[in-house]
DNA sequence: CGCCAGGGCCTCA
DNA sequence: TGAGGCCATGGC
């Protein structure tokens, strides 16, 4: 048992609430939309490049379900070209726009966790981060995310490395406290360590997990 | 110029 | 079930 609680106080100390997802949307569907949408969108790509191609959306009013549908595939993929695999993408948020045909926010709302859990990886384009990050933030179900900064950081701070991401995320789970505002908060407090101290080849001067890191790269 | 970014699918052992 | 190739643009 890892009190991974005290690294989450620690980075909640240091970097201050996080208040993930970002969304430009006050309305709740279009919020939700937005979210699903930007879950695509920023797979192995940088957040900088989902922002812009969501303004674009936005400036079109594309965010929500109807509009989703009816624009063409050309439009769609040019419009969120610069955030790279932008065919493969488009493809991902067609596939996923005719899902919530059948399984609409309400539905999804209303079903049990793993149930959802369970729909949104037959969709094409949902694996296993996506269908987490749809989960927690886009309808505040109690799923941990994991990500490659969570990898990478966890790696290296405790030196574990489990093979599969169930194995990752069954730990986390399992020594976090089941709780929505907290998978979300510290889900986002590391991946801004990622961005900023955790990096690739790290910096470790200033990080504030420092004392705990095991591989204390100097 | 090369590396990297809030992955996932497909193929092939 | 796991490793490797592929998808691709933009920031640094």
């Amino acid at each position: 048992m890892h009190n991974l609680h005290t690294i989450y106080e620690k980075l909640v100390e240091f970097f201050g609430y996080q208040r993930w997802w970002p969304t430009f949307s006050k309305n709740k569907k279009e919020k939700f939309i937005e979210i699903c949408v930007g879950a695509i969108l920023t797979q192995n790509t940088a957040w900088k490049q989902v922002e812009t191609a969501i303004k674009k959306l936005r400036e079109k009013n594309l965010l929500n379900q109807e509009k989703l549908e009816k624009v063409s595939f050309a439009e769609l993929s040019s419009l969120i070209k610069n955030t790279g695999f932008y065919k493969e993408k488009a493809r991902k948020i067609k596939a996923f726009i005719n899902f919530l045909k059948k399984n609409p926010y309400e539905k999804l709302k209303r079903l049990k966790l793993e149930e959802v859990r369970k729909k949104l990886l037959s969709v094409y384009g949902i694996g296993n981060e996506t269908a987490d990050a749809i989960l927690l933030y886009a309808l505040d179900k109690p799923s941990f995310v994991i990500d490659n900064y969570t990898k990478r950081v966890f790696s290296r701070l405790l030196g574990i490395d489990f093979k599969s991401y169930e194995e990752w995320k069954d730990f986390f789970e399992s020594n976090v406290k089941k709780d929505t505002f907290i998978y979300k908060e510290f889900h986002a407090l590391i991946d801004e360590l990622a961005k900023n101290y955790c990096k690739k080849k790290p910096i470790c001067k200033g990080c504030p997990l420092n004392d705990l890191c095991k591989k204390n790269f100097k």
